[in-house]
DNA sequence: AACTCGGGGGA
DNA sequence: TCCCCAGAGTT
C-alpha cells in the first residue's frame, strides 16, 4: 500500500481528538445497517460489528450493498437488501442465475446498469477468482461496476485494509471539519488516506459516513450537536463561505428534468419487460414515444448496449437470458 | 471535463 | 420545485 496512513501518532493533535471523539460516538450511535454484520462464525450469536473489533463483513454483502449504494440512499437499500442477498447468497448462485433475474430483483432501486454490472462481476469472480472476491485494488477495479470508491469500501469493509473510500458523505467531512477548504477530487483521497486509524480502518470509514448521513449533512449541517463540533475546522472559523463541501468534487451533474427524459423511457421499458416482453408496437406506447421513432430508436440502442434488452427481428424486446 | 444513467425522499 | 443520494462508464 502506498497510501499515507496514520500510524503517526495525532494524540494531542486536533484531529487526534477528532478521530478519538467520532469513533467514540460511533460506538454508540453508529447506523445499525445490515451489510454491516459480520460472518457468521458458528458460534449462533447475532453478531455485533461493532461489539467485535476484528470482526469483518461478508465480502459478498459488502460489494453487493456497495453496487446498491452507488448514488442510492442507505435506507431506500437497507428496505431491499436483505431479500435480495437471500436470492443470491453468494457469487456463483448469482452467475448461474441469467441476468433478466438480476434486473428483475433490482426493480425499484435505479441505475438498472448497476444490476447487469453485479451479475458479470458475479461471474468474473467465478471464472477468474475462484468464486471469490479479488483483494487487490487494481484487481476490484477490474470488475464491472466497480470504480475508486466500491473498491476501497471493498478493500475496508470487506478486508480491514487500511483504505479509505471517499463517497460523498466523506468528502464533505473532510473538506469541512478536517481541512476547513474546498478539496479536489485527489486532494480528498490524499486527505482521507492520511487519517485511517490502523486499529479501526473499517469502523472510521463506516463513521465518517454515519457523521455525513447524520449531522455534516450536504443541505443543512446540524453543528449544534455534532459529535466532532469542537475539532471541525470549518466551524472553529465561523462557518465561512463558501461552505467547503460545495467547493469539493464528488458532486453528481447538473440534473435533468426526469418526467419524459431518456432515462424516464428507459425505466418504464425495463419496468415492463420485468413483466413480460413486448412487441414493437407494445414498445412503443410504454415508452410513451408513439410520435417520436428516431428517440425511441436511439433510447433502444441504448438499452440493448447496456445489457438492459435484447431484441428479436421483429423489433421486440425482451429481457437478456429471459427467452421470449 | 462533461454527460449519461433511476427513482425516491426531504425541505 | 429543487437538491441530494455509500459512483461508474463513456465520450
Amino acid at each position: 500500500m502506498s497510501d499515507e496512513h496514520t500510524d503517526r501518532a495525532h494524540e494531542d493533535t486536533r484531529l487526534g481528538r477528532l478521530q478519538r471523539a467520532l469513533l467514540a460516538w460511533y460506538d454508540l450511535q453508529g447506523r445499525d445497517l445490515p451489510w454491516r454484520e459480520p460472518p457468521e462464525d458458528g458460534s449462533g450469536q447475532t453478531a455485533d460489528a461493532r461489539s467485535r473489533p476484528g470482526a469483518r463483513c461478508r465480502p459478498w454483502a459488502v460489494l453487493v450493498s456497495e453496487l446498491m449504494l452507488q448514488q442510492t440512499q442507505a435506507a431506500r437499500v437497507a428496505a431491499r437488501f436483505p431479500e435480495f442477498l437471500g436470492r443470491f447468497p453468494d457469487p456463483a448462485t448469482m452467475a448461474a442465475a441469467p441476468v433478466s433475474a438480476v434486473i428483475d430483483a433490482w426493480q425499484g432501486l435505479g441505475y438498472n446498469r448497476r444490476a447487469v454490472n453485479l451479475h458479470r462481476a458475479a461471474q468474473e469472480m467465478v471464472w477468474r477468482h475462484g468464486g471469490h472476491l479479488p483483494r487487490e485494488l487494481d484487481e476490484l477495479e477490474a470488475l464491472p461496476g466497480v470504480g475508486p470508491y466500491t473498491a476501497r469500501a471493498v478493500a475496508a469493509f470487506a478486508y480491514g485494509q487500511l483504505r479509505a473510500p471517499v463517497d460523498t458523505n466523506v468528502a464533505r467531512v473532510m473538506a469541512r471539519a478536517v481541512a476547513g477548504a474546498g478539496l479536489g477530487r485527489a486532494e480528498a483521497q490524499r486527505v482521507a488516506d492520511g487519517l485511517v486509524p490502523v486499529d479501526r480502518p473499517a469502523d472510521w470509514s463506516h463513521a465518517l459516513m454515519d457523521l455525513g448521513a447524520r449531522y455534516c449533512t450536504a443541505r443543512r449541517p446540524v453543528c449544534g450537536s455534532c459529535p466532532v463540533a469542537t475539532q471541525c475546522a470549518w466551524r472553529a472559523a465561523g462557518w465561512p463561505d463558501p461552505d467547503p463541501a460545495r467547493a469539493s468534487s464528488v458532486r453528481a451533474g447538473p440534473q435533468d428534468a426526469f418526467a419524459g427524459s431518456d432515462r424516464y423511457c428507459r425505466g418504464r421499458i425495463v419496468d415492463a419487460l420485468r413483466r413480460a416482453p413486448l412487441d414493437a408496437s407494445e414498445v412503443a406506447a410504454t415508452a410513451g414515444l408513439e410520435d417520436a421513432p428516431e428517440r425511441l430508436e436511439r433510447i433502444v440502442v441504448g438499452l440493448v448496449r447496456d445489457g438492459l434488452a435484447v431484441r428479436d427481428e421483429h423489433g421486440g424486446l425482451c429481457l437478456p437470458g429471459r427467452g421470449g
